[in-house]
DNA sequence: AAGTCTTGCTAACACGCGTTAGCTTCTTAT
DNA sequence: ATAAGAAGCTAACGCGTGTTAGCAAGACTT
């Protein structure tokens, strides 16, 4: 009988979360189906639910648990007494390493939330919101500091956020740079910019 | 009897393909049904069948449209006579434009392409890569001439094209800033850097 | 006005989906 | 060794999906 293999530490739903995070990242949220999920655990389809309440669920999992981490690190850097050029460096060396590291989590959290039912949904997009409007305060602050060149705002957070998740590329590359060069050409491009000076 | 309404020059394949766009960059094209197209475009499911063959082919209209117009544009900027600079500026502008006026099929094209059947899937993921390695040729042009800094230029490439996806963020923006403005702070923060020098 | 082609409708199909019920088997603790 | 709980299996459900067949209504052409 087929049973999920667990390491010490990691639950049989760990495991089940972590499978869907990547078939959810291959397939996308709606094409990925929990039989598909069942087979790359696998178990059968309906042995899942001694271990998960639904599919959705795993979804919320996914989601909510990058999210608290975003969360959690911006309320660190926000009270940290370093300039806003260096809050905003620490941001982006911060997304760039969670993209690296913890990539199908991140990524579906980015692109998927979409599907997530509806407490979930508005709860993801105000977080989502939020944490927006305090990074676009740590560039504003920088901008009265004359720190920053003046430009909107959230504008450069749009920027920052997006380009980040382009290292979803890089990583399926096959001729690629190492994470530390990848990090910094992408600071290196996003605070200095292209042009040579 | 229910009818589509077509102006000159327009199908209603067109419609169709129209309204597809919306619905796809809605709900993802997995989770658009046609019945929800069906009901957007005023008519029953079965009676799409008369302009389309087939869900995908809609999908595979709109890929390769958007598609051929980068090609095009990428064409005609390469053998310009203009500085490196010159040519990522143009190039992000387009971008920029397309993404503004042509926000569905712009989107749609860029998130679910994963979604295309193999002859097409091949295909677009090879126009997509080589229209990075003609994109990412320019940047190196400009870092022998040394108009831009010495950095890694498909990453370079990767954070521009992701930058601009983000301006999706902008279009559902209530309190948006105009299209020009968006432009030119995208262009500064992208070629300029955002360190105040 | 007649005939033809276009466009739409209803009904139905075969299929894959998420999920549940009920039972069996393996693991663990007494 | 045995009872209890955890984890797996098979079978099946109701539903929504993309698509087709066959027919009716509307719009052009002569």
């Amino acid at each position: 009988m087929a049973r999920i293999k667990t390491d010490k530490n990691i639950s049989r739903k760990d495991v089940i979360v972590n499978k869907a995070a990547i078939l959810f990242r291959e397939k996308g949220f709606k094409a990925a189906s929990m039989r598909d999920l069942a087979e790359s655990v696998g178990v059968e389809a309906a042995s899942l639910y001694n271990h998960i309440k639904s599919k959705t669920e795993l979804l919320h999992e996914l989601c909510f648990s990058v999210a608290n981490r975003f969360m959690h690190k911006i309320d660190t850097i926000e009270t940290e007494q370093i300039s806003s050029i260096e809050k905003v460096e620490k941001l982006l060396k911060f997304h760039i390493n969670e993209m690296i590291h913890h990539y199908e989590e991140v990524y579906v959290s980015d692109r998927e939330w979409k599907h997530l039912a509806d407490p979930y949904l508005s709860n993801f997009q105000n977080q989502r919101r939020i944490y927006r409007k305090r990074f676009a305060a740590i560039i504003e602050t920088g901008i009265r500091n004359k720190e920053i060149k003046k430009i909107d705002a959230p504008t450069a957070v749009l920027i920052m956020l997006h380009a980040i998740s382009g290292i979803e590329s890089w990583h399926r590359s096959t001729q690629k740079i190492s994470a530390t060069e990848l990090e910094e050409n992408m600071i290196t491009i996003l605070v200095g910019g292209l042009v040579h000076k």
